[in-house]
RNA sequence: GCCCAGAUGGCGGAAUUGGUAGACGCGCUAGACUCAAAAUCUGGUUUUCGCAAGGAAGUGCAGGUUCGAUUCCUGUUCUGGGCACCA
């Protein structure tokens, strides 16, 4: 009776899905446990070995939180709306609901043969009309809603048109726009369009305008991703940023809570840092100056202080002052600028520091403090969106400020005295101003204070807290993403739950179904397709909104969903979303640090806040999973052969080298070139191939590594059968062999089929099972970090799993479990076991437990066990790891009724882990040297004494008297000389 | 460019709180079983000097703190992730 998991594996799948094992109830007496993987995007190409990483973490997690008594609540779902779907569409004409459908379904396919305890019953997509119904139903809710930041509370709108018409908007400033400002009596006096402009200013969920990629020649606008060396990735089309009417979210009110809530989650430090980071919080001061010829151009800086430092002031190219103040001398100059600015990112306009570019204004401005005339610049090292989008420009105190005024010849005023040495600006915070006025004299900390006082006295400007956060952008010119629920009533935008548009019950109906169309080109004026469809757009009351949403829409509240997911009316029920909660571990990619998890972070504070939920954080603990990369494998193709007259060449199939790794390391040298030449010849005359082909053999072929299918290659060694197998071109390819073997080489790259390093998980599992592949994941190293697949240690794991069965069955007997009490040793082992066992699944670290029970096992088969009071307890500690194989056991062998999935993880006894003596290293001077056994419990003179007497601490002494003598117990020893 | 993370034998990795560096597995190697192979089992395997006993070096690199550093600090190199419309 042999491990034939391809037998027990297909068996207790069924068995589950059929006894409905893994479906979860919202009732228990169990406290409950929610345990989520971040939401998958379906892509065409399937799943690879890399996906299932996570999944595979959490999928243990759950299975021994249920052992351990919990209520689990661990579902799958799809982020099905996305722009690959979209972009296939637009290739090949296949609608993308008919695609995504098929991804998923392949998706399925291939999660269930790695033997997942999701409960599918609970199974979400973004793109099904009874989810995004309630997408649309809550970007509804953020539409109705401001921030009051009094109350720093999400309102409804209701609640401030009531404080609009009792006292106008003395007590809140519009967040768009400070300098907008009416009484009671004014509020009413406004046409109902005005009054709606004004609450869209206020509103979460707002229209304003933003740049976009547009690209003319494909009347689109294009993604970041789309947008590759400043041209479009389909064509290579020139792109352009654009001005377009967009829908945002007001993220940037939540700011502050965004940051202080970090604290009480259990996040990697990393990753709470990162979202610091994003946020951006800086304390400093708005200042105005004055122009020469009037107007006045704003900045934040984090550096009132080194206000005398100021020699110039840059303003974003797009900032609105720019058109109005420069001069007629330099109109041409700026224009072309700004043209070449269009054609930037923003990540090159960070990033570029060698070439700084930029062009003078012809205004100045007056620097409140010395008078001084203070010329006015732009470059796109400002950005419009942060802070005021102008800067004053202190080079003697900011590096990128001192490299624009060395590059324009600036002349550059000294405020630190010494301490700037006129090649690099002076950015430390300590150390005393100089020729700086009123400022002389004064620390860093101290000048802050005094200047923001000065500055504020004058009326110039005030303190400011500012954000690098900005306003997340909401809408895609798209097909495949939730539309949105608006309808432009004389092109006033409205909810179409607000009257008028309500009154009729189509239109006020949720979901506002994605209608179908037949072409994917984009609207005019690049708007989405959807704005082709004349019958959809308009509607009895105006036109519909014809952007889409964006992919986090769906995805920052999809966590709600899993708890009700057939809710038809309300996004969830209130009783099931305070039975279950916060999502009690997160498991996920870095690279979400910043996106999804902030939006969802500020969606679950806004529903908060509207009384929707009853917690504010939506993940308490999170887990990065790293990624598998790719381990691509390269050949070394020798293109030796040429041909100089025959047209019959391109058709015969000759022989083609490659040469193994070693030879293509050391070509360079004679010794290996010649090898390679004589063995090429030797082949080649072989062949016997006519000469009226006229093929020659070069005298210096080149050498080129090629990428080769990873699945025909076995660690590094190619399988050349299978390779000439591969295709009909490499049917005669010939090997130049080291040790008779072909070697690759392998750099490690991201997996991708392209780069032909893809291995699917659904091949491991048909070869080995998915037990093995499940066991074999978590063996390769902790779940958080990052590393290149290779199959090659995966033997071990299997034979592993073999071993372990061979404790409870025999090939040639059947099952081999005995009623014998077991001994002393036996439960040191298995108890020592279940400790580490736990302890590691609580901290993530499951390579290790994965160790320990190869450990067990090898401990327990050298001691011959098979007893029922070890094995019993052990199946279902491995149960996490290798269902399949624990199910087998338990009810076949071990003769169990019920699945081992309501079985109860047994506990260790503290009497079977603890030892009461210790073997010490003992170290003379830091370096060990010998090891004494004492018991745990003995006294440390004692101990001191019996060291000192030992013979080789004696020999190393060298009659040297001790100095100190450390012992840590239970740890070492050391002796000082 | 900015932010975050990582680097340990031939390979994946272990060392959980500053306390024996290399657990466990792969690979390699020697042997047992076998007509043979597969499977399985036993031993060895960081490098280096040495017949051995035993020594020396060693956790990306350069320093530092400490009786003691893979672990803490400073600097640095390389690799990976993110940088706001990929998801």
């Amino acid at each position: 009776m042999e491990y034939d998991f391809r037998n027990i594996e297909p068996k207790w799948k069924e068995y589950w899905e059929k006894n409905q094992v893994y479906k979860v109830s919202n009732q228990s007496d169990k406290p409950k446990f929610y345990i989520l993987d971040m939401f998958p995007y379906p892509s065409g190409a399937g799943l690879h070995v890399g996906h299932p990483l996570g999944y595979i973490a959490s999928d243990i997690y759950a299975r021994y939180k249920r052992l351990k008594g919990f209520n689990v609540l661990h579902p799958m779902g799809y982020d099905a709306f996305g722009l690959p779907a979209e972009q296939y569409a637009i290739e090949t004409g296949q609608h993308p609901a008919i695609t995504t459908e098929q991804n998923i379904k392949r998706y399925r396919e291939q999660l269930d043969k790695i033997g997942f305890c999701f409960d599918w019953s609970r199974e979400v997509k973004t793109s099904d009309p009874h989810y995004y119904k309630w997408t649309q139903w809550l970007f509804l809710q953020l539409f109705h809603s401001w921030y009051n930041r009094k109350e720093n509370k999400t309102k409804t709108i209701a609640d401030l048109v009531n404080i609009f018409q009792t006292e106008g908007n003395k007590n809140h400033p519009c967040p768009k726009d400070e300098s907008l400002s009416f009484t009671k009596a004014e509020w009413e006096t406004y046409p109902e369009k005005e009054k709606r402009d004004i609450l869209m200013k206020y509103r979460i969920a707002y229209l304003d305008y933003a740049e976009v990629w547009w690209c003319e020649a494909l009347g689109t606008v294009l993604a970041n991703d789309e947008v590759v060396n400043g041209v479009s990735e389909r064509g290579g089309f020139p792109v352009e940023r654009k001005q377009m009417r967009q829908w945002f979210l007001r993220i940037t009110e939540f700011a502050n809570r965004l940051l202080n809530s970090l604290d009480s989650l259990e996040w990697t430090e990393a990753m709470k840092e990162m979202q610091r980071n994003w946020i951006g919080k800086s304390n400093g001061a708005e200042v105005k100056f004055k122009l020469e010829k009037g107007a006045e151009i704003e900045v934040f800086t984090t550096r009132p202080d080194t206000i005398f430092g100021v020699d110039f002031m840059v303003l974003a190219p797009e900032h609105e002052l720019v058109d109005v103040i420069t001069t007629d001398e330099q109109r041409k100059a700026i224009e072309e600028y700004k043209q070449y600015v269009k054609s930037r990112s923003e990540r090159e306009r960070m990033s570029e520091v060698k070439q700084i570019t930029g062009c003078f204004t012809g205004a100045y401005a007056i620097h409140p403090f010395t008078g001084n005339k203070i010329p006015v610049w732009i470059s796109e090292y400002v950005l419009a969106g942060y802070g005021t989008g102008a800067i004053m420009a202190v080079p003697s105190g900011d590096q990128r400020d001192h490299n624009f005024a060395k590059h324009f010849n600036i002349p550059i005023t000294n405020i630190f005295d010494s301490l700037y040495n006129g090649n690099e600006a002076y950015a430390d915070k300590t150390g005393k101003l100089q020729n700086s006025g009123f400022l002389s004299g004064m620390d860093v900390k101290n000048a802050i204070a005094t200047a923001i006082k000065a500055i504020e006295e004058k009326n110039i400007g005030k303190r400011k807290v500012n954000y690098k956060l900005r306003d997340a952008g909401f809408s895609r010119q798209r097909y495949w993403g939730e539309p949105f629920p608006i309808i432009y009533v004389d092109g006033v935008p409205y909810g179409t739950d607000e009257s008028p548009i309500k009154e009729n019950k189509e239109l006020y109906k949720l979901p506002v179904e994605l209608p179908h169309v037949d072409s994917y080109k984009p609207g005019p004026e690049g708007q989405g397709p959807l704005a082709n469809i004349t019958d959809w757009v308009n509607t009895l009351w105006g036109k519909r909104e014809t952007n889409t949403m964006p992919g986090y829409a769906g995805s920052s509240w999809y966590f709600l969903r899993y708890m009700d997911p057939h809710n038809d009316n309300e996004f969830a029920s209130r009783k099931a979303i305070d039975y279950w909660g916060q999502v009690d571990i997160y498991i996920g990619g870095s690279e979400h640090a910043v996106g999804h998890l902030l939006y969802s972070r500020m969606w679950t504070k806004a529903m908060y806040d509207l009384g929707l939920i009853g917690f504010d954080e939506p993940f308490k603990k999170l887990i990065n999973q790293g990624m598998i990369q790719g381990s691509t494998r390269f050949i070394y193709f020798v293109s030796a052969l040429y041909s100089y007259e025959n047209e019959a060449f391109k058709n015969f199939h000759f022989p083609q080298f490659y040469i193994s790794k070693h030879f293509f390391d050391t070509y360079n040298l004679d010794n290996t070139k010649n090898y390679v030449l004589d063995k090429i010849e030797e082949i080649f005359s072989k062949y016997n191939l006519p000469s009226t082909l006229g093929v020659q053999i070069s005298k210096t072929p080149t050498v080129v590594p090629i990428r080769v299918d990873v699945n025909v290659v076995n660690g590094n060694e190619l399988d050349t059968e299978a390779f000439k197998k591969l295709r009909p071109e490499y049917a005669n390819a010939e090997f130049i062999k080291e040790d008779d073997k072909y070697i690759c080489g392998s750099e490690t790259e991201k997996m991708s089929k392209s780069k032909y390093n893809v291995v699917n998980p659904d091949d491991i599992v048909e070869q080995y099972g998915a037990d093995t592949f499940r066991m074999y994941e978590m063996f390769l190293g902790p779940v958080e970090m990052s590393k290149p697949w290779d199959t090659k240690g995966i033997e071990g794991v299997h034979r592993f799993l073999k071993k372990m069965w061979r404790s409870y069955a025999d090939e040639q007997k059947g099952w081999i479990i005995t009623d014998e009490p077991a001994t002393e040793a036996e439960l040191r082992i298995l108890h020592k076991t279940l400790k580490k066992i736990s302890e590691d699944i609580e901290r993530f670290a499951f390579n290790t437990s994965v160790s320990q029970l190869m450990i067990a096992v090898n401990e327990l088969s050298s001691l011959n066990c098979h007893k029922k009071a070890i094995l019993q307890p052990l199946a279902i500690a491995i149960t996490p790891f290798a269902p399949h194989l624990a199910e087998e056991l338990w009810q076949k062998c071990l003769g169990n009724t019920t699945s081992i999935m309501d079985a109860t993880f047994p506990a260790y006894e503290e009497k079977y882990v603890t030892e009461n003596s210790k073997k010490y290293p003992v170290s003379v001077n830091g370096k060990p040297r010998v090891e004494i056994e004492f018991p745990l419990d003995m006294e440390q003179s004692l101990i001191e004494k019996e060291v000192l007497s030992n013979d080789t601490i004696k020999k190393w002494l060298d009659g040297k008297e001790p100095k100190k003598i450390i012992y840590v117990k239970g740890k070492m020893i050391n002796v000082v000389v």
